[in-house]
RNA sequence: GCCCCCGUAGCUCAGCAGGAUAGAGCAACCGCCUUCUAAGCGGUUGGCCGUGGGUUCGAGUCCCGCCGGGGGCACCA
């Protein structure tokens, strides 16, 4: 089958060989580009007109009949654009440098391009290919800058906030983050979630798509029954200026030292019985029993107690509490909000239920009458275990209370709108970037059940095969399509040098301190340069919004799937790459036309400016970073590996920095100081735009 | 024991769907402010991409084994 496609290509290509080589020019080859026009519509995305410029060239070219990927190449002496024809020439049975010269032969400079500073006519003519050259199996493709810089310029321009925006249809995506137990403050994992589910929220918005922002809280659990408890029965004073989710974080870590004490107590407790020297009246004994009773009687009953309270909506006044406050920490990171979805509201709404009753039409549910899943509801999920029975997932257990896999299960049914929407939906709060923060009720509106294209979960890597049974589960009780809709973006932990950080011990690295502390060491070092003739408030502001974008860019300078190790030292570094560099190249990019303006040279000057006469090579690498950023957008929004955006701004800052270093501006000759002042006006506002999808404050002075 | 993620420069990490000579930052050393903010720029040093096989014209990238780190493996959440 194979063999005989490739015949009928190798025949193909002998009635066009007359191309084959770079000297045969034939007009006959030439004559058969029959340009087709590329959309009217304005892409906004440079680099695709540059490529749909080689595809159709490719394609006409007679020599290649397979859709061939485009790379950058690594090294600038390739050119802009290249394809290697290493897989193609095999099919054909060629050679692949042959293949690759006999393509590039067929390139005409001068038929199809247009002279330089010809302006924007003939669109899909050779405008943008200036020249096309094989290299050992490589066919490079070099930009033709003179009209391409005018094009990337306008584009940006033409596209404003919308820069990197796909073109056609609009999904639907649900994506939730955030998901912080409400019982104490946040640690530095929970700003690595909410940092990256933010981030991947404004890509995903830029590209197009239709986002809900959902935060998932869990007020019947045992951590947040163990801080109401703690914090009715043993309360303590609060300390001068203490965070409120702070203050119960304390009364919590407390309470859960003593049920982490049980187990020791039991085994100090077992030893002293053998050791016959101690009778039952012991001292030591008696201390120890009366501390178990202490836990076993009063502690955990009581924990439960509150719990079951909580589920039945008492005690929302202090889970309120407690989350106002800390909603504080993403907030003071620019992180927001569209729902609150409430784990009380799930249950009471008798959500499960409904839930378990769809699944139990499903002909994989069952109810095991024996075996190791006697009287329990579950879903089997195909194959067989060790021991030759069915593989399946408990979904209530057999005393009658839900998994945590049967519960995610119904979460996630009613997130991709599987069944009828129990909930209310009322306003909650403002938050500080004016949005409003949604809450599901039990009583309130309704809102138009709306199913999500896509749902994308930002919860931490050992989640990983919870998610995928909740997954499995969905698809054996015959939600296929639906399941394929949820996505699991499974980040590293953060550890700290000492080890991994925990809540519960009360040793995490809170959020709120290393935020403050980047702001304060960012306040400390803008004392001491004293550049700019700054007054108390500008420097306060700005050291914020330095302290705000180092810690948001630390977090999203790694792929997600890894593990971080947390030095705070790194957060507060704000030398090489790092989220100040960025904001420092902008201050340049500020001050330069801060200072234009200044010298009289009004805008309408930079807007006629000729961009053609941008040729230096700094210019011409701006332009060309410029221009990759739709692709870079794309990606991440495919992969979520939101780095990616990270790296694009460093690289685009890293080679204005460059730019800085070669090319002065102000003092350039008149014309050529309008064109770059042009070009700085356009990165300007293409690095704020990836400021603003970084959710990174951007200063205008240092 | 089984499953998942990760092993790339002294340290922290990129490397997006296999392509050309593997890149940054930090640290170290040497240089650059009479010129748009030096929190910047240039240079030097630094790599058997954990390891052994395999697939491929081509492997840091895909497959298998092993070693090391982490996580998960209950009718726990």
């Amino acid at each position: 089958m194979a063999l005989v496609q490739s015949f009928h290509r190798v025949r193909a290509l002998r009635h066009r060989s007359v191309s084959d080589g770079p000297d045969v020019r034939e007009p006959s080859a030439g004559s058969a580009r029959q340009r087709r026009p590329v959309e009217s519509s304005p892409t906004y995305d440079p680099l695709a007109d540059f490529d749909q410029e080689i595809l159709a060239f490719l394609r006409d070219s007679g020599l290649v009949s397979d859709d061939l990927k485009l790379e950058v190449p690594k090294r600038p002496e390739h050119g802009e654009r290249a394809v290697n024809v290493f897989a193609l020439a095999k099919r054909q049975g060629r050679n692949p440098n042959e293949l690759a010269s006999a393509i590039a032969g067929s390139f005409s400079a001068d038929e199809g391009g247009a002279p330089k500073g010809a302006g924007l006519q003939g669109v899909g003519q050779d405008r943008f290919i200036e020249s096309v050259e094989a290299v050992t199996g490589f066919v490079n493709f070099r930009l033709r800058y003179p009209t391409f810089i005018p094009h990337v310029i306008e584009s940006i321009r033409g596209a404003g906030n919308t820069y990197g925006r796909r073109q056609g249809t609009r999904s639907r995506v649900v994506v939730e983050h955030s998901s912080v137990n409400p019982n104490k403050e946040w640690h530095i994992g929970h700003v690595r979630n909410a940092v990256l589910g933010d981030t991947v929220t404004r890509v995903l918005r830029l590209s197009g798509d239709e986002v809900e922002v959902q935060n998932y809280i869990d007020d019947t659990g045992l951590q947040a029954a163990t801080s109401v408890y703690a914090l009715l029965n043993f309360p303590e004073p609060e300390k001068e200026g203490e965070k409120y989710d702070h203050y119960v974080g304390r009364l919590y870590v407390k309470i859960s030292q003593e049920f982490a004490e049980e187990d020791r107590l039991q085994e100090q407790r077992a030893s002293m019985l053998l050791d016959d020297e101690r009778s039952d009246d012991d001292p030591e004994l008696q201390r120890i029993d009366a501390r178990l009773q202490n836990i076993q009687q009063r502690l955990q009953p009581g924990t439960v107690r509150v719990m079951h309270e909580i589920e039945a909506g008492q005690h929302s006044d202090i889970i309120n509490m407690v989350l106002k406050s800390q909603l504080q920490t993403p907030f003071r990171l620019r992180v927001y909000y569209d729902l609150l979805n409430w784990e009380s509201h799930l249950v009471r709404s008798h959500l499960f239920k409904s839930a378990m009753d769809l699944v139990e039409k499903s002909p994989h549910s069952g109810h095991p009458k024996d075996g190791r899943y006697e009287g329990a509801f579950v879903i089997y999920t195909g194959g067989t275990t060790s021991e030759g029975e069915e593989k399946a997932e408990v979904l209530v257990r057999s005393n009658g209370i839900p998994t945590y896999v049967g519960k995610d299960i119904a979460y996630h049914m009613w997130k991709l709108h599987l069944l009828p929407d129990p909930l209310s939906y009322v306003a909650y709060l403002e938050q500080p970037n004016g949005a409003i923060l949604w809450s599901t009720s039990l009583h309130g509106e309704k809102r138009p059940p709306v199913a999500p294209d896509r749902v994308i979960n930002i919860i931490a890597v050992h989640q990983s095969q919870a998610q995928e049974a909740v997954k499995q589960g969905l698809q054996a009780a015959g939600f296929e399509t639906e399941a394929e809709k949820l996505f699991h973006l499974a980040y590293g932990m953060v550890r700290t040098k000492e080890g991994l950080i925990s809540g519960r011990k009360g040793t995490a690295a809170a959020g709120d301190d290393v935020i403050q502390g980047a702001v304060d060491a960012a306040l400390e070092r803008i004392r001491e340069k004293q550049s700019q003739d700054l007054d108390e408030d500008e420097m306060k502001q700005i050291a914020e919004a330095v302290g705000v974008a180092a810690v948001r860019y630390f977090m999203v300078q790694y792929n997600p799937l890894r593990e971080i190790v947390f030095d705070p030292a790194d957060v507060v570094s704000f030398d090489g790459n790092t989220g100040l560099y960025v904001q420092y190249a902008l201050v340049r990019m500020y001050a330069i036309l801060r200072k234009a303006a200044e010298a009289g040279i009004a805008d309408a000057e930079v807007d006629a400016a000729d961009a053609s006469l941008l040729q230096h090579e700094q210019e011409r690498r701006l332009a060309f970073h410029l221009v990759k950023w739709p692709e870079t957008v794309s990606t991440v929004s495919r992969t979520l590996g939101v780095n990616l955006i990270a790296e694009w701004a460093f690289d685009l800052a890293t080679i204005f920095s460059e730019f800085y270093r070669d090319c002065g501006v102000l003092n350039a000759e008149p014309g050529l100081r309008e064109s770059r002042l042009l070009l700085v006006r356009t990165v300007r506002d293409a690095l704020v735009h990836a400021c603003d999808t970084l959710g990174m404050p951007v200063i205008e002075r240092l």
